[in-house]
DNA sequence: TTCATCAGATAAACCGGTTTACAAAGTAGC
DNA sequence: GCTACTTTGTAAACCGGTTTATCTGATGAA
């Protein structure tokens, strides 16, 4: 029962040769004749060798894995920026190890261990807590942490986001120029760079068109489908209904869809809609979400490529890079022009 | 820039102890007096050891890591799975490592050999290749794998699955009791269990109503929103439609609601759909989705701590665990007695 | 011939723990 | 006082690789 494979000594042995020629071999760190090597070939195979790869991260110190952290991987953004990371990783023999954080800013905290403890050798980070002191002071220790999506002030970090100001301003463009006046815009909380990031971009396209901007037009909450459904009914007790809403994230968007209907009111007839993100969701419900496409896979591609890369040459940092974020326009918008 | 942080033998010197005593004290597998016991811990504080892991797991010869193998992550009902698989792991102080097979038998055995090189203590395995032989025959040198969602046939693993006859069948008992007649199945390959059984309960329901079932009502291709659209062309080119469409899949359930919204056949009105899975999907098309709900949650958790408890107590095999299937009503299916 | 050089290969240290087998000191029982 | 445990602790082997420093014998140049 006990299915102890062979080890490299046996190898050795049957080949003839010792530990370290077959080792240096097998690594390619040694030319050896090509009658040599065909013996160590014909052991290995012989002998069905595979290499303990926990040794192998013992001597070596690198354990040829990174992490991902996330908050929840059954959000589809996560989840597909999830499956991007594992492409890219895989593709350059890197293993990928998933951490769920759920928001506790311990289970990060732990989660970045996995460096210390040699259970990766880098890490792909998304925190939705970037305001824990904690995590900030503790997260500047570590080089090898890239992080996506939300930054964390403060940190030096490799960072990849989404041209968040850029697109929540084509999002309000788009809906000014379909003749849209009063726009609301419903949103994250206040401590998260995405939704600063995107308030800025929604009171850019307002200022652009001199249009006023007002503060209690701007709600801010989380984002997530249940605020997305409370917002509507705080928004229907209000005298005056907005001909169109730019929602943060899809998810507040369908929250919304979802009770604007149960109100009877029509989407987009009596009001439009745009969310953010264009996950897979945006194009299931009814109407189908006009949106801001942000490419959870690209950043996740980009981020692995380069923590991988900063793995290979240390030192080098490439600071901040910003995947695009664009218009897809679907059926929650209508063109109010006369 | 090393950081290499202190060792065993660091705090065994700083305690005036030995190694052995430390790393015994440390995994209590010794009883040392308080003030020994004392001194260790202070030590241990004040040098900030962490035991490293993968010294560890050379010397223990494990490595309280799992792996999950699933074909993609960005489909809901995997995503889902692996969350819960996620938590079920870290309770029990394990990893979890991802493998996305994108349903490549080549890196379905490649995930296998995880076990052989020591990277995972066992493996969940979820694959749409049940007739792949290769994989077949492979499988059954590794214990420590349990198998999610569909068997392989000829393995012996622990196997979890859901209760696919009796979801296929309460879906077809609720449309004849709801008065629809004329049934069609859509569904996926012939080679997967989940498909074969699910077919049985759609016969199963027929039978006992007394129903006719004809096999040129059954529609064969795969689990994709694709064929659910493409089936509907196919379905509205013949003579006489179906009131009522049992799917085997919410995706394809959902790409059939699509393209009869196309094509200007109402649902419920001109015809119902039941669906299987009841994925965060189902819930937010329009209209809402009538299925069978299995939890991918409840599955990757049984699974987790059947795989956690075998790897904790080798030799106790527990077959095959069902989970249940049962039937959630929304929108999609219309009351058709007068 | 002789010294330098180099290809081919190895012994031994090392990575950082765990574990086995055993020693030394204390103490109980008689 | 002597034997028999118990307690407290340790030295050394081990896990299975990688890597460094070194050795040997052959080739080449002077």
């Amino acid at each position: 029962m006990k299915k102890k494979g062979p080890t490299i000594q046996d190898v050795a042995n049957r080949a003839g040769l010792s530990k370290a020629a077959v080792s240096r071999y097998l690594n390619k760190s040694i030319n050896l004749p090509e009658e040599t090597g065909r013996k160590i070939d014909e052991a290995v195979k012989a002998l069905g060798y595979r290499r303990n790869s926990i040794a192998r991260r013992l001597s070596k110190g690198g354990s040829e894995t990174i992490g991902l952290v996330v908050p929840e991987i059954s959000n589809p953004f996560f989840s597909e920026m999830a499956e991007a990371v594992e492409q890219t990783a895989s593709e350059r023999g890197y293993n990928l190890i998933l951490g769920i954080s759920r928001n506790h800013p311990d289970k990060e905290i732990g989660f970045l261990r996995w460096i210390d403890d040699s259970i990766v050798d880098g890490l792909l980070f998304v925190t939705n807590r970037p305001g824990n002191r904690r995590l900030q002071l503790d997260i500047r220790r570590y080089r090898s942490v890239v992080l996506l999506d939300e930054d964390i002030p403060g940190t030096v970090q490799d960072k990849v986001f989404c041209q968040n100001v850029e697109g929540a301003r084509d999002a309000v463009r788009y809906l000014i120029r379909t003749g849209h006046r009063r726009i609301f815009h419903v949103t994250g909380p206040v401590s998260l760079m995405s939704v600063k990031e995107r308030l800025d971009g929604f009171r850019l396209a307002h200022e652009e068109a001199g249009l006023p901007c007002s503060d209690n037009h701007i709600f801010h909450h989380d984002y997530s489908q249940q605020f997305g459904r409370d917002v509507v009914r705080d928004i229907l007790s209000r005298p005056a209904l907005p001909d169109a809403v730019f929602a943060a994230s899809d998810y507040i968007a369908i929250g919304m869809l979802e009770e604007l209907k149960r109100n009877g009111v029509r989407v987009p007839d009596d009001m439009s809609i745009v969310g953010f993100d264009d996950t897979t969701l945006a194009g299931l419900v009814t109407p189908k979400l006009t949106t801001i496409r942000q490419s959870a896979a690209e950043m996740g591609r980009i981020g692995a490529t380069r923590l991988l890369d900063a793995l290979a040459q240390p030192g080098v940092l490439r600071g901040v890079t910003r995947i695009a974020a664009s218009l897809v326009v679907r059926d929650s918008v209508l063109d109010r022009r006369e």
